[in-house]
DNA sequence: TGTCAATTGTCAGTGGCTGTCACTAGCCTC
DNA sequence: GAGGCTAGTGACAGCCACTGACAATTGACA
C-alpha cells in the first residue's frame, strides 16, 4: 500500500505530464513554455524541474515508454530466432500490445498527435534521435549476447542494429508524415519496409 | 576582388570560428560560454550570433563541410554505379580528398579532436544526427533522381539511404571512440563495415 | 567630403535551467 | 497526540543561450 506522500507525488507527475502534452499538441512545444505547465498545473516552475530533468523529458515521456516496451518485446523473443527476426517480431508484436502500455497514461491519440509534434519540432527530433541511437546500443547488447558473440570485437550486432533502426525511423517518420495515423498503418508501414530493406540494395533499380 | 568590408567579415567569422573550436576542444563545449568566445576574439556577444545561428552551429560548423563534401561527391559519381556502390565510392573518395578541403579552414587535427567532443557531448550529438537526417533526405532525392524513380511512391530511395547511413554512423561513432584517429583508419572502418552488413544480416551468427 | 548602407555594440528582455534556503505537510516515535 | 524528522515545495536569485531594437561606427561610393 502506497502512503498519501507517493500518491500525492504520483498525481503531480501525472498532472504534469498531461498538462505538459495537451499544451504541446494544442499550442505547439516552442510556444509553451515551463511556466505555462506550471501555471497550469498550479505548482511552482521549480517543481516542474524537479519531477523532468527538461522540458524535453516531458515531451519524450511517451516515446520513452514505447522504448522500454520494444527492448522488453525484444528481450522476450525465443532464443531459436535469428538476430533480425527477433527484432522484426518485437516491433510487431509490440505495435500489438502498445495500446494499452500507453493508454494506462494517456489517451493513445495524444501519442500519436505528440509523435507528429517530435518529428516537426527540431530540438525534439533531435533529443529523440539521440534517445535512438541510446537504444540502438542497448540493443545491440542485447543481440550479442543472445548469440554469444562478443560485442567488442564482433561488428555484427552493432550493424544489424544499426541498419534495422536506420529502417525503423524511417518507418517512424513516413508514418507521421502520412495521412493514417493509426497503429495498423505503422505496422503495415513497418512489414513494407522491412520486406524491402533486401531489394533496396540490390543492384539496380532501373526497370530497363 | 574583394571588398576590405569583405574580408573584415571574413575574418572575423575565421576568428570566431578558430577560437570556439579551441575552446570546445580544449575546455569542453558546455564549460564554453559564448561570452568566452566572443571575449577571446574581442567582439560583443551579440557579433558571434550575427555570425553563427547558434553555440551548435559553430561547434558542427566542419562537420558541416565534411557533409557538403561528401554530397558533392556522391552527386559526381558516374551514373552507370548501382545506388549503393555510388555511395560507397563516394565515402571512400570522400576521405581521401578531405584532408585539403578541411585544412583550408582549420587543421585537420583539430577537426579530429572536434569529432570526439560532438560524440561526447550530449547536446552535439544530438544537434548533430538531426542534421545527419536531413543530409539523408537530401540524399535520398539525389538517388531517386539518379536511378529516374519517384521519391514519394518508392521507398527504396530513402530505405538505401537509411541503411547506408545508419553503418556510416557507426562508422562515426566506432571511430571516435577507438585510438586510431587518423583518416585512414577511419577509411580502413568503412570498408570494413560496408563489406559486413550482408553477412550481419544473414540468418544466424552461431558458429555451431 | 558628405551621404548611404552595412556592421557592430549596447541594452533590455525572454526562457530554460540550477542552487539555496526557508517552510510546510506527511510520517514516525514515544 | 505532541514532538521531531524528513520529503516535497515555493520563493528567490542567478547563469546562460538567444533575440529585438536602437544607436554608434565604419567602409563604400558619389
Amino acid at each position: 500500500m502506497e502512503s498519501l506522500r507517493e500518491r500525492k507525488k504520483q498525481r503531480t507527475r501525472e498532472a504534469l505530464l498531461r498538462t505538459a502534452l495537451e499544451l504541446f499538441t494544442t499550442e505547439g512545444y516552442e510556444r509553451t513554455t515551463v511556466d505555462d505547465i506550471a501555471e497550469a498545473v498550479d505548482v511552482s516552475q521549480r517543481t516542474f524541474f524537479r519531477y523532468f530533468a527538461g522540458k524535453e523529458e516531458a515531451a519524450l515521456a511517451l516515446m520513452e515508454v514505447t522504448v522500454a516496451h520494444f527492448l522488453q518485446s525484444v528481450r522476450e523473443r525465443p532464443p531459436h530466432e535469428a538476430p533480425m527476426e527477433a527484432l522484426r517480431q518485437a516491433v510487431l508484436e509490440g505495435w500489438d500490445t502498445l495500446n494499452d502500455v500507453i493508454e494506462a497514461i494517456a489517451p493513445v491519440e495524444l501519442y500519436l498527435r505528440m509523435c507528429r509534434v517530435v518529428e516537426s519540432t527540431p530540438a525534439l527530433l533531435a533529443a529523440h534521435l539521440r534517445r535512438s541511437a541510446e537504444v540502438e546500443e542497448t540493443l545491440a547488447a542485447v543481440l550479442a549476447e543472445r548469440e554469444g558473440v562478443d560485442l567488442d570485437t564482433d561488428p555484427r550486432p552493432r550493424l544489424a542494429v544499426a541498419v534495422f533502426g536506420g529502417v525503423m525511423r524511417l518507418t517512424e517518420r513516413q508514418w507521421s508524415v502520412g495521412e493514417d495515423f493509426s497503429l495498423d498503418a505503422m505496422r503495415a508501414l513497418t512489414v513494407s519496409y522491412l520486406e524491402q530493406v533486401g531489394p533496396a540494395l540490390s543492384e539496380s533499380w532501373r526497370t530497363h
